[in-house]
Order: structure tokens, then C-alpha cells, then sequence
DNA sequence: GTCCATGTTCTTTA
DNA sequence: CTAAAGAACATGGA
């Protein structure tokens, strides 16, 4: 579900019902979504207020009145939502929150990729983690991509190398770029990291403009779906017409991920040999 | 039964 | 040695 709008998102919807608010009770389901897998969770946060909720790539990251932090990642199906006590507790919910205000903050998470990590005063990311992509820089953006042999497709997912992207938002970027997604990414001109910098942009702050996009099942804090999915231009169009040339759009894979876009707006460049 | 899935990490290969 | 490709993780829906 989540890439750095559904994440923002989330985010943006947790801050007003929690901000200030003690935990007042923690139910943990499953240790297992714990790491490290040798803490007492409840033991660590009962008592405690939340001083800020912020993001961090695809961290959702939780700062007590302690200064300790904890984060929570969604991974591929997880969704966090607030709700009242009475509120029915669905299948997979594994942590539970309860607030002084009544509020309960609920971690559901099926396939249990996501889960929770505690930091305590350690920073709220570490040196493998890429820089945001709205603040970054297109000099930057380039200085990284030429690090590296791999297709370009691959190398925006690399969280290492910038961090919040996931797969529709580089596919949807790319095609805003005009960029085939097997372009090396150290072959990509000046022109095109630049094309690529400000695509990458526009395109995630008109995914948080929409807040976000619901495939399946992902929604925001209070259970709001995202409008983003129905202004994808490629991601999940295999075979329509492109909206600007009426080509249809292609999905091929690409290190094991579904890639889409279109031939015609985003052709392949030279290649040596071939 | 088959294939696919908004992600990350560990293992294998080149 | 390192970079990159591939497999694995766990579950559910089409």
C-alpha cells in the first residue's frame, strides 16, 4: 500500500487526534512484528505522550515525550488507522493503542512485511538511508544515479539512493520524464536527470494533493481512500491507449517488478551494441 | 491450481 | 572484493 503520498498521508491524518495524547493501554498481538525482537514494547511506551509524528522516507515515525522514537513501516499491506474502542478490530490487527482521549491506534498488517521499530534516542534514519525526494537537488540526484550501472527503474526503488519511491511512483514519474525505464542510470544527460528531478516532484505532490492512491485496500488514518489511482497515466494501464500518443502502454519486468509505460513517449535511447 | 501484489532483505551470481 | 540479479518472506484476491 504505502509509497511516500500514502505514507505523508497517513501521517497528515494520525497528527490531529494523537499529537499530546498518553498511551494510556498497548496491546501487542504478535511480538514477532517487533524489532528488535528482544524489547518490551508495551512496557516502553505505557505512560508515555507523543510529542511528534513525522515521515521519513516510508517511515511513519513516532517521537515520546522522552525524545525516544519508535517507527512504523506498512510494508507491502499494512494499514494504521484511529478509531473509538468500540470500533470493530479486523483480521491481522496486531498492535493496539489506546489514548487517554479514547482514540486507538490499530496496525493491521496481513502479509506482515510491515512492523515496528524502536529506536529509543537513535536518529529517525541512518547512513543507508537516500535523501527525500522534494528537498533533493537535481546536481544531487545526478551525482547518485551516476554511481551506479543499473536501470534507472531499479535505481529510483533503491531506497539507498533516494528514499519514499515505490513502484507506481517511479513508473509514473518516468513516463512524466519521458524516460524508458531501462535506461542505465549512469547514462541518463544532465537534461534528462533534470527532466527527471522536477517529474519526480511534480508527480508526488500531485499524488499528496489527491492524498494518495487506493489500489486495493489502502486508506488514511480514518479510513479515507486516496484518489491518486484514477490520474495514473501508466502504472496498472497495460495495453490502454497512452493519454498523449494513444500507443498502448507496455509492462515488461524489471528486477522482478512490474514496469509500465509507454513505448512511444519514453523510447529506449543507444545502447552499446546490441 | 495459477499468477500477481503499493516492499525490503538475504543469498547467489557475475 | 563489489555490484547486481534473484530468491525469499506471508497472505489474499482475481
Amino acid at each position: 500500500m504505502p509509497e511516500l503520498p500514502e505514507v505523508q498521508t497517513v501521517v497528515n491524518s494520525l497528527r490531529p487526534t494523537l499529537l499530546g495524547r498518553t498511551i494510556v493501554a498497548v496491546g501487542l498481538a504478535r511480538r514477532d512484528i517487533v524489532e528488535p525482537a528482544d524489547i518490551d514494547l508495551p512496557a516502553l511506551i505505557l505512560g508515555r505522550s507523543v510529542r511528534d509524528i513525522h515521515r521519513r522516507g516510508k517511515r511513519i515515525v513516532f517521537t515520546l515525550d522522552t525524545a525516544q522514537r519508535f517507527y512504523i513501516h506498512l510494508g507491502m499491506s499494512g494499514r494504521l488507522t484511529v478509531g473509538p474502542e468500540s470500533e470493530a478490530v479486523g483480521p491481522h490487527t496486531h498492535l493496539q493503542i489506546r489514548f487517554e482521549n479514547g482514540a486507538v491506534l490499530r496496525f493491521r498488517d496481513a502479509r506482515r512485511f510491515g512492523g515496528v521499530w524502536w529506536l529509543g534516542s537513535a536518529p529517525d534514519d541512518d547512513d543507508t538511508m537516500g535523501p527525500e525526494p522534494l528537498d533533493l537537488r537535481p546536481a544531487e540526484l545526478a551525482r547518485r544515479l551516476a554511481r551506479t550501472r543499473r536501470a534507472i527503474k531499479s535505481a529510483l526503488l533503491d531506497q539507498s539512493l533516494i528514499a519514499g519511491l515505490g513502484n507506481i511512483y517511479v513508473d509514473e514519474s518516468l513516463f512524466a520524464a519521458g524516460i524508458h525505464p531501462l535506461t542505465r542510470a549512469d547514462r541518463l544527460t544532465r537534461q534528462q536527470s533534470v527532466k527527471l528531478m522536477r517529474a519526480i516532484k511534480a508527480t508526488l505532490r500531485r499524488a499528496l494533493n489527491h492524498r494518495g492512491s487506493t489500489l486495493r485496500d489502502y486508506r488514511d488514518a480514518n479510513g479515507e481512500a486516496g484518489n491518486f489511482q484514477k490520474l495514473h497515466r501508466v502504472y496498472g494501464r497495460e495495453s490502454e491507449p497512452c493519454c498523449k500518443c494513444k500507443a498502448p502502454i507496455t509492462r515488461i519486468v524489471i528486477g522482478g517488478r512490474s514496469t509500465h509505460f509507454c513505448p512511444a513517449c519514453q523510447p529506449r535511447g543507444k545502447r552499446k551494441r546490441g
